[in-house]
DNA sequence: CTTTGTGCAAATTCTTTGCACCAAA
DNA sequence: TTTGGTGCAAAGAATTTGCACAAAG
């Protein structure tokens, strides 16, 4: 199957203007849902396109956040994380390993916007931490 | 009132050895509970302490974290921020001045941890963000 | 004395910026 | 041919590290 013209398409919902580059990192994200790094994008693509610079790498992941295509996770204290899937969930972060993993099925109660006098709230992130099997077991 | 001699008690609670940059750093984050970054806390106490290093602030900072008595909060980009209340709280911060509010009156549901099978979650950050009104009228 | 803490400077890491070249319409 | 995109190199900001000196017991 092509999934560059889906890609492609997908990019036009957002006003993006597709450029292989563009394509190529949306697609990843589509592909790989697992919140990559900057620099684990660039590493996933620079074998295949070995003229990719890092900087392309972050120019597109603005865009893409200016868009609204992707939502930027502050869960790491190291590097920024992204992620395509703006639905309601939640995030697990091992804090042995640094992997972040969905978590969804919890109660909407908690992803309810509180009111506060103060402040005019539009999101919630929510991060649990801890450690994951795979960490626990070495 | 000497608060030197409370934070020093403080201290020792968490088995933290007091000197004199300690526990300064400390009486400021038991004073100032807005969450600060190691800049402010190092641009508060240099004027009173003009030997004072940000290498110490550093320090100190992460000596707190591992014993315990402060929390890190992943929820500025830019900055790492610390919090010394450990109650179940959420944060607010603007995404125009970065001010990071807490937000208490919770309901409890929220606080809960959820079981899963591939991890052992140990902790909750419920972050929300917005704009504070203070940012909305100018 | 001996151990631990402090603070300077340098190193490291992540991200942004300036600018010249390239590509697409 | 003009506009916008890409990518190199340099700059910037936050944090850590190496090491010598100072402090405390």
């Amino acid at each position: 199957m092509n999934s560059t013209l889906h890609t492609h398409r997908y990019l036009l919902q957002y006003a993006i203007k597709p450029s292989v580059q563009r394509t190529a990192v949306m697609d990843y994200l589509l592909k790989n849902r697992t919140h990559p790094t900057i620099d684990e994008i660039y590493t996933a693509l620079s074998p295949s396109m070995p003229t990719l610079s890092k900087t392309t790498v972050y120019n597109t992941l603005n865009l893409f956040l200016e868009k609204g295509a992707v939502q930027a996770l502050v869960i790491d204290e190291k590097n920024a994380r992204y992620d395509i899937d703006t639905s309601a969930h939640a995030h697990f972060i091992c804090k042995k390993c640094g992997k972040v993993y969905d978590i969804f099925g919890l109660k909407p109660e908690v992803f309810e916007l509180p009111q506060n006098p103060n402040f005019t709230i539009d999101s919630v992130e929510i991060a649990y931490s801890g450690t994951c099997n795979a960490c626990k077991e070495s």
